[in-house]
DNA sequence: ACTAGACTAGACCGTCCAGTCTAGTCTATT
DNA sequence: AATAGACTAGACTGGACGGTCTAGTCTAGT
């Protein structure tokens, strides 16, 4: 553990060198995405550190001195996807009155865009870590929370006090009515998968999902209703 | 492994004396009581046999003799919390079109009941350790989805059944609706919590969540729409 | 040619742990 | 008193694993 700081030092001095050939930075995406691969597959527990030296091609040693240790590995990849997570999620609400959009419209590509990359088997995998040892590495699970949900129920919220305040759909409290929103696509599509029972959900099931949930979510807030939330 | 056919085989024959003193069914339950705690605190990976012999107050030995080892000791824990999940949800439908229950009353009770009972911490930890173990064990996992999930949907969904028949609100698909139901109290409350996030939400917070999923609910299904779902 | 630093292969250490085994205790039946 | 069966305490085995260490290779810059 304390050897990390060699490694570490060694590697952000190194970086003066101008060399593009081969050397640390490679290797280090190497380790991490063999790392992300088998901690996502086998869970934290069930991942040596020899199992994930030889899925990455790389000695032992090699791994260990890119990240100090097991728990720094783990948190790294965790700490990886987390930033990637929303990448899919950035498009839709860039355009809050834009003019190519009723509401329907908009809600229908978030939900559908939010179900994919929450059912997507890597998306999975990375929950299900998180939540797993959400009590080893409680700043993970903060970490997951924060660039994940939190951000994507503060975009769709934003979103909605817009279109309330146009008088387009009525969202006396956005931030809950977002909440919901989403809440309403973790449905049994969601838990189903999670637990692993039955194959991966046809295009079909999630368009029905899609469906209903904007349905819903319409008729609970079409304009002229005074409801809160 | 082998060994459990021994014990097992003793213990079922042994019963024959009517000896109502100490013996092997309060020592099974010591253990599995103990085995609950111990798994459920710290995971199916970061539990040892020793430790759970250790807060059973029982010699290792006798926690092999009663289970064969440690994977039919944590799904003996697993199902067992299953059977006992719904207990405190099997009041509520027995009255389908009863006299004192206008729609809103009951579904706020269903979801109030769902709500406390997916919030309590013994049961966040068992829902965590069957997702952390879905892999391993996808025999427990479907075992929770069997007992959990599926049950309490059915029964709501027979309840909106009822309910549109009778015209009092309009759901021409009620299983959809009913996991949808549910799913939206499965809400940021929940996941925050699952993350181990925040202290343990107030009742007023869990009001307010049920207030919501029921006028939301309600509102997407009033009598006289003609929506699916 | 020399050197420095990243890398490899794999031996190695200490620890933890599932599961087994032994020796002995306690209780109740016969 | 003798026996049988459940239990206890704890030593023990075998293997897995996190992490360290050694010896040596390969590549670049000097």
């Amino acid at each position: 553990m304390a050897r990390q700081a060699t490694a570490a030092g060694a590697a952000s001095k190194r970086s003066k060198a101008g060399t593009a050939a081969a050397g640390d930075p490679v290797k280090r995406d190497q380790i991490l995405a063999a790392a992300t691969r088998v901690f996502l597959a086998s869970g934290y527990g069930g991942t040596s550190m020899d199992a994930i030296a030889e899925a990455a091609g790389v000695s032992k040693q090699t791994v260990y001195s890119h990240f100090g240790g097991k728990d720094a590995l783990f948190g790294a990849i965790v700490r990886k996807k987390c930033g990637q997570l929303l990448e899919p999620l950035r498009v839709p609400l860039q355009t809050p009155r834009s003019p190519g959009g009723d509401p329907q419209t908009v809600l229908s590509g978030v939900a559908q865009r939010f179900l994919e990359l929450i059912l997507a088997a890597e998306n999975m995998a990375h929950y299900r870590a998180v939540v797993a040892e959400s009590r080893r590495f409680p700043e993970l699970a903060e970490a997951f929370y924060r660039s994940g949900p939190e951000i994507v129920v503060d975009n769709l919220a934003r979103y909605l006090k817009t279109m309330d305040r146009e008088g387009v759909l009525a969202v006396a409290e956005p931030k809950p009515a977002a909440q919901l929103f989403f809440a309403m696509l973790r449905g049994d599509l969601y838990i189903r998968r999670l637990f692993g029972l039955g194959p991966a959900p046809a295009q079909a099931d999630m368009r029905r999902a899609v469906r209903q949930v904007v349905r819903v979510f319409l008729a609970a807030h079409a304009a002229g209703k005074s409801q809160r939330g």
